[in-house]
DNA sequence: CGGATACTTGAAGTCAATCAAATGAGGTGG
DNA sequence: CCACCTCATTTGATTGACTTCAAGTATCCG
């Protein structure tokens, strides 16, 4: 079995998520070895007590708080499915670079674009709910993750309220997504969905110790068109009108924001 | 001091949920008699064993699971609000007769609806994350509720494994229902949002018991519209043109559906 | 280099927003 | 009970924006 027939799930595969989510706590480091095994990237050992492994606001006082769980994976290529929806929850995933789109799948076979996800974001929380994901994630180039199995971190949040606190911001942080895009979606005009979706991604991105004035977007037109409701035409359109008006350099999927206040008015109509 | 002073919060006052928030387990009873003091509605005490007051789904094998945790309210009037949004958390409302609108204020002062709630829903579970609510709930009819205190029900879900079960069940469905707002907006044609905002009331009522071809719709066309993201006049027009095409019957707010076939279809378009 | 895919741009048509006005329903006070 | 007022709703006409269909250009990857 090749390594793509193993991540793009087929009729009789299975994805990661699903090998993660039949895991117990104990056999999760080995679950982790097979994941890679016969891959084209070579597995490289767990390492359990990694720092680095999560993002810095993850971490408690001591800097361990969810490091000693978290197991640490190497780069995944871009477009690898990480879990689909429906998949049995089993783990949450902390991105610790690349990005990863969240997608859910329509009964026509459309894929329906719900989030974009970045290094230090966590995904697969809302699935805690009903037991499975609610979603499927895909990288959008190469991305690498840490894998938190959720037992360990349910164990520890019960005995840890600063755990337990963070789970539940991570909750949170979920439904604000989905009220931020239900306010995109509710605003009529495509150049403010275009527009707060560039003060989106440059916020996201300069809140994480990146350029506050440009940044390269790891998705296509057409994936940005799904997430904001419009036409993959209309959203190149929307971007060059803003590019003209002097807001943006647009260099295909490099952006540098010209005319931060504009963008920001533009975009505030989506906010307001 | 007057009802309407009271429950509609002006500069000074605190909404019904404020005080409940601040409420610990034990005072809860007493903050939920001074509710009514002084207000039209008289305070008949509290029917703390009520196995009417909650919904039946809400009730374990023994029949009290959440009853004995409920405070029995009597109706409020229409146009009466429960909680505001960031008010603090502390309780959650089940409803047992009439409807109930969510909210969110836009910037701008505008009001920007999130659903509609009706006999047998709960409403307030989105706020235990952030220990506020996160929208404002308001009654569009005579309303009557339980109030469950959030502690109480913490507390017997920590040994009571079904408890929790139904309260991770909620949280799901609140995101389920902003996924299914996300869908709806997505979808271009206002005739498809109006069809599939009937298929849902209608669906909504007759699951619970009521007659699955004519409801009375509680709120106005701007309300609809605003939570369709449509104008009311568009709103107004696909009623209308629904009407003309033999898929439903309107008259003023009784709605009585012809072609069930024909509605789902076209309402389709927002789930496919 | 060549094929495929991603992206841009153009032209025409459709549909919802907007402005405007008329009608209908509900509530109030005489 | 009716006149009157207010607000909700319907309907009409116009305008503008987005979609659609279509063609051309750029970029990526082997």
């Amino acid at each position: 079995m090749d390594r793509a027939d193993f991540l793009h799930r087929d009729a009789s595969g299975k994805s990661l998520a699903n090998r993660y989510g039949k895991a117990g706590a104990k056999s999760t480091v080995d679950d982790g070895r097979s994941f890679h095994k016969g891959g084209e990237i070579p597995y490289q050992g767990v390492d359990i007590a990694s720092l680095q492994c999560l993002p810095d606001h993850l971490r408690d006082d001591f800097g361990s708080t969810w490091g000693e769980l978290a197991i640490h994976m190497n780069p995944l290529p871009s477009r690898t499915k990480i879990f689909f929806e429906d998949d049995r929850f089993g783990a949450i995933y902390a991105i610790r670079s690349g990005s990863i789109k969240k997608s859910r799948l329509l009964k026509n076979g459309k894929e329906q674009i719900v989030g974009f996800y970045f290094a230090k974001d966590i995904v697969g929380i809302s699935g805690v709910a009903s037991q499975r994901y609610t979603t499927t994630a895909e990288t959008l180039d190469t991305t690498a993750l840490c894998i938190v199995p959720f037992k360990l971190l349910e164990e520890k949040a019960r005995n840890h309220v600063a755990t337990k606190r963070k789970l539940f911001e991570l909750f949170a942080d979920c439904a604000e997504a989905d009220q931020k895009l239900i306010r995109i979606l509710r605003t009529k005009s495509a150049d403010s969905r275009v527009a707060a979706f560039i003060v989106y991604m440059v916020n996201h991105f300069s809140k994480r110790g990146l350029s506050d004035n440009h940044f390269r977007l790891p998705m296509s037109r057409k994936e940005i068109a799904n997430y904001l409701g419009l036409t993959m035409e209309t959203t190149s359109r929307s971007l060059s009108r803003l590019a003209n008006d002097g807001m943006l350099q647009v260099d295909n999927r490099e952006i540098r924001i010209i005319d931060r206040l504009g963008i920001n008015n533009l975009a505030g109509v989506c906010f307001i």
